[in-house]
DNA sequence: ATGAAAGCGCTAACAG
DNA sequence: CTGTTAGCGCTTTCAT
């Protein structure tokens, strides 16, 4: 076994009760006292464990952090965000990855529970009722979703899809398609909204039409549909699905952006590198990641008596290479 | 506080010590007692806490996985085979990115240490003398870097890199430039060897060109000098650099395949979506993650006596579009 | 098969 | 300022 707090004690000549002082609340140790227990413990290479230490103090100081792909190129800047941001407050991240299900979501939550003082729901797949049930266990933050009883922190999607819809019809597209994406998201239900509206008052016809799934393989496979649409401007549900409907209607002999026009969203890399360079939605991941933290450290302390907080972020329309004006038909 | 051991033992009725041995040695305990236990732990929705447990078994039942930076895509899928594999192991695994910062690395080592029984350190940063240190608190395995004491998991880059360059040869590329990644990279310095060797061999020049860092910003800086090196053929530290040199050779006038070929490493992503889409060299990466889980996990059953194992996985190269004929000059 | 008791590493009153 | 004592939630002998 390492090396524990009685070792430091017993070296130093002091009861285990001063150290534990000197390292959790050193103004109560005289700094002779304190000096020699840091030396000591220096040599010994002690460090408190903080397990042992949170199964009396009740917190852990750590933060679990669950989002449903980390392979999604959406989830990185906003966990290196949150990261950034807990260690700032002495605290520490765990990540775990629910692979898309909300079963193996929901028993991540459950083991991570005691583990953790707090829980960073990003985009959950569970059902608002069990994420309330489990409210009760841990204080939860959600991202990109609305839950009773739980801070949330939202990413205005409506606020840049009105924008690219406007932006697609000022480019002359009369036809627009919508790829959104799972049913369960919550994101995915405000663009919707946010499209219907603006696609109105535009005076644009507006078709949805369901991706296979929210990846590029998803969009691979919905290009034969849209290229049959006989739609000129398409919004995604996010840059990988735009990136593989350019790429499946490459395939159907169609050019983006000369025969359509793709937006997607997220501002991710791949669409960044790709050619045509994606016009996309920019999402505040990493805003979001760092208010999501403060807002959970903020639950954290405030215990039940919590008032839930709503954070809402701007999104904005990044206009690049894959948008241009209609040509045809 | 949430509901423990004690409160199902009030329950139903029997000693705490039945109830633990009901989670934790099922065997042990008479089929009605245990079925009893079992529905009331279930009624009051009692969670056996793991932090707990593991301050008497000395098992956490988690495991660490360090990883330079998580939105680097050569690292999700390793992330995500390593959970899965943990998962089935009945382990779970908290991630934690270390912004390539060495300082940061060690000191999330340290805190980690306490609260896993392992450690999975990928691509590290640090020293091997400080990592050899820190392999007497916690057992390791380490991914691509060779470090006496500890399991490691090297990925054979060399192998792929050798085919790279013959690739080139056959082509016709009789100049040719390597972008190597970051000093302290061990898959760096193999890909180095395996291309200065190669290139021998295939009777081609080798020029050594270092990026200002292993990024899309790296390779997109370092256009300039490729495209003022005459060279036709390029090896890349990774797919993100051959991605960002693609996109400043353009910027120079410059096409590939037709003017350059360039190969990258990861097969990543952004790669396969990219156009032309990158000739790259794949890395075993989910393979790996798997790998490194069992290692690591026969090593925390083997306590110290545990041999440190090392296991070499095949790389490949994989032709695709970013790579042609000479035609000039 | 079950209960009793000790203890994992640490903190938190309570004395002194 | 420091030592004493009890206990966090759980497992693990040792008895019975």
């Amino acid at each position: 076994m390492a090396v524990t707090i009685r070792d430091v004690a017993r070296e130093s000549g002091v009861h285990v009760s001063t150290v534990s002082r000197t390292f959790s609340s050193p103004h109560l140790v005289s700094v002779r006292t304190r000096n020699r227990v840091l030396a000591v413990a220096e040599g010994l290479g002690y460090r408190p464990n903080r397990a042992a230490r949170a199964l009396t103090t009740g917190r852990t100081h750590n933060l679990g952090l669950i989002v449903a792909d980390i392979a999604n190129p959406f989830f990185p800047p906003l966990i290196k965000a949150a990261q950034a941001q807990a260690r700032e407050r002495d605290y520490h991240v765990f990540v775990a990855d629910t692979d898309e299900d909300p079963l193996l979501e929901q028993e991540l939550i459950e083991t991570l529970c005691k583990q953790v003082d707090g829980v960073l729901l990003c985009s959950p797949r569970l059902s608002n009722r069990v994420i309330e049930r489990l409210g009760v266990q841990v204080p939860f933050v959600v991202v990109n979703r609305r839950v009773k009883g739980s801070a949330t922190v939202l990413m205005d999607v409506g606020q840049g899809v009105r924008a690219g819809i406007a932006h697609l019809a000022t480019l002359g597209h009369r036809r627009l398609a919508l790829l959104p994406g799972p049913s369960g998201s919550w994101t995915s239900e405000e663009m919707q909204a946010a499209a219907t509206a603006a696609a109105a008052e535009a005076g644009v016809e507006l078709t949805v039409l369901r991706p296979a799934g929210p990846t590029e393989q998803g969009g691979l496979a919905a290009a034969e549909t849209v290229a049959g649409a006989g739609v000129t401007g398409v919004l995604c549900y996010n840059d990988l699905v735009a990136l593989g409907l350019i790429e499946g209607l490459r395939k159907q002999g169609l050019c983006v952006p000369e025969d359509l026009s793709v937006i997607g969203v997220d501002d991710s890399l791949p669409g960044r590198l790709n050619r045509p360079k994606l016009t996309t939605i920019t999402m505040p991941t990493a805003a979001a990641g760092r208010m999501a933290v403060d807002l959970l450290l903020a639950a954290v302390s405030a215990g039940e008596s919590g008032i839930a907080t709503l954070a809402r972020l701007e999104t904005n329309l990044v206009v690049r290479e894959s948008t241009g004006a209609r040509r045809s038909p």
